[in-house]
DNA sequence: GGCTTACTACTCGGATACTGCTTGTCCGAGTTCAGGGGG
DNA sequence: CCCCCTGAACTCGGACAAGCAGTATCCGAGTAGTAAGCC
């Protein structure tokens, strides 16, 4: 159960963007800035567009910008667009499976099982979506360096 | 990201075993209670003993028993002794590589990425350590047919 | 009759194939820009 | 000199393979129980 390494290259694309202003940027650009596959960045930026992350520019000068500045999106954003939103623990209701579930007479309560894992789950997305991307790019401006080499690198 | 469905089946045989009491029992009749693959759980299973969640008993009248009460047991117990321990997000230190890696110094200081994923990996954790089998035993005794639905089909 | 011993049946445990998903790559559709020709 | 048109280059977007982890299966090692043979 790991995540997809496409979370990681999101979320310091969108960071990448963000510092740079305004202009699209093209995936080949922001793949060479950390050494990424510069077509299957692509098509992870694929899928923030279409959670509405950023928007797409075809043509030449063309490319990817932030849809929304920083502080409107959160970690949960960006996981939920590129892992989907399905639950960590997937009940296969196995409860009502074999001799036990023939024994028992069709539960009309949600698995506990399922309940419990579920609390876990909230817990998790609940803190994925109390951080914003802004929290993030100030805790990296404490580093000045960092944005003047991704400056430096892209701009 | 989807978690294994051993965790699932672990959750589930852990309470049909403390439904039955103290005894050993195969993970051929475990596995048929919901209609499992029985070595495939059997594989599950020994890794709730490697844990130390489970004792196994080799030969006739062997199979698997608890090692303590689900009061001792949480779900963290659980999902780490079948998916392992490892982070939800693992950082591979993009921030390092490329043109943008090499125009900063060595960092010092942890990723900010990093760290703010582990924040919601913690708070995971957390929520699944809070909850004990226990509790979910609990759950499930509100509908006792369940319990005999078990010890009919086990016992 | 009681004890020892060999055998059988049943269990766990790990080694061995198979499947689906994540990862990675490639080519086509569309758009902007530049340059040349015409008015 | 200005405008239009054609072509080329560059971008995203989705379709097409490769690698790997999760899934499923099988067979061997070991043990408890049983039954037969011996004292």
């Amino acid at each position: 159960m790991r995540m997809s390494n496409g979370v990681e290259w999101a979320l310091h694309t969108l960071l990448n963007l963000d510092m740079l202003g305004g202009g699209p940027v093209g995936s080949g650009r922001l793949a060479q800035a950390h050494a990424l596959p510069a077509s299957y960045l692509n098509k992870q930026l694929q899928h923030l567009v279409r959670a509405g992350l950023l928007v797409s520019v075809p043509g030449p000068r063309g490319g990817f910008r932030l849809a929304r500045p920083l502080a409107d999106t959160t970690l949960r954003d960006v996981v939920e667009a590129i892992e989907g939103d399905a639950r960590l623990f997937q009940c296969t209701e196995i409860r009502c499976c074999g001799s036990i579930g023939e024994l028992t007479p069709r539960p009309t309560t949600a698995c506990a099982v399922k309940l419990a894992m579920q609390r876990a789950d909230d817990a998790w997305r609940q803190a994925l979506e109390a951080q914003t991307l802004a929290d993030i790019r100030e805790e990296l401006d404490r580093t000045p360096h960092i944005g003047r080499a991704v400056r430096s690198a892209l701009g």
